[in-house]
DNA sequence: GTAACTGCAAAATATTTGCATCCTT
DNA sequence: AAGGATGCAAATATTTTGCAGTTAC
């Protein structure tokens, strides 16, 4: 428990470097999803921006974070559940996009519905985002 | 019929310039979503770059097209069905995205299901967007 | 010791802003 | 004629690439 962040990385055979440690507790701490800007703030710069591509790419390679999809120019990016395993997410759970504190969220147990698609659409992944207002901005 | 793009224009007060009149008929005669840079490409350069970005924007504004969130640091954009309006889209409809042609298509008749959120949630839009191989490229 | 990772520099790309000119109404 | 839209130039911002030096194992 101490160290979440290099379970996390031995699991994965990555090798246990300042960037990927700190970047992985990050995550580990923050109940959401961050962006790239995100994480060069909340790092406080300490690792090159170059480094925090490549290692944010690094990660979704691995299925220990996974991509959310927006609709201004970034991606946001958040742990995934421990079912989740290189080149095969199961990260069908709903994303939650507060209107107020702007924040992103993952409701874990929210798994997103079956939808019934037109013939010879196959269907291989599904991403829900929900936008309004959050649990702690409601009032 | 012959200017349907003038009508949309009309409609929404919107003067008749020539890149309006070019980037909405490019709309109106392709099947599926937009990329800012499809329609640079398709357009031949007609139009100045920023004319695009503004272009794009102001016909979000106005609820004529509507943006489909992505994961690869793109934003693409669609036509908005006739009962969508400026600041109140209705664009509730599911997105596929086809693995092998990439193209992204509005399923504008299937809609996007309900799905039930923690308690204090309160949702005011939703994304679908599904991944997948098409109906073209199926076999 | 070696392979992999990092940081710096720089290139390539993408987006925004200001302003003078042109076009629509 | 007047307001708004466009195009150009330039400023900003973002992402990628190459490479030399450093670190993990």
């Amino acid at each position: 428990m101490i160290a979440k962040s290099l379970d996390l990385l031995k699991k994965n055979n990555l090798s246990k470097t300042e960037s990927r440690k700190g970047i992985l507790d990050l995550f580990l701490h923050t109940n959401g999803a961050l962006a790239h800007a995100d994480i060069e703030k909340k790092t406080a710069a300490a690792f090159d921006r170059v480094t925090v591509y490549r290692t944010l790419q690094t990660f979704v390679d691995y299925g220990i974070i996974h991509q959310i999809p927006t609709t201004d120019n970034t991606i946001l990016y958040a742990l995934c559940k421990d079912d989740c395993e290189a080149g095969h997410h199961h990260d069908e759970h709903v994303h939650f996009v507060c209107n107020k504190c702007e924040n992103t969220i993952c409701l874990d147990d929210v798994i997103v519905p079956k939808v019934k698609l037109p013939k010879g659409f196959q269907p291989s992944q599904v991403a829900m985002v929900v936008r309004g207002v959050c649990v702690v901005c409601k009032n």
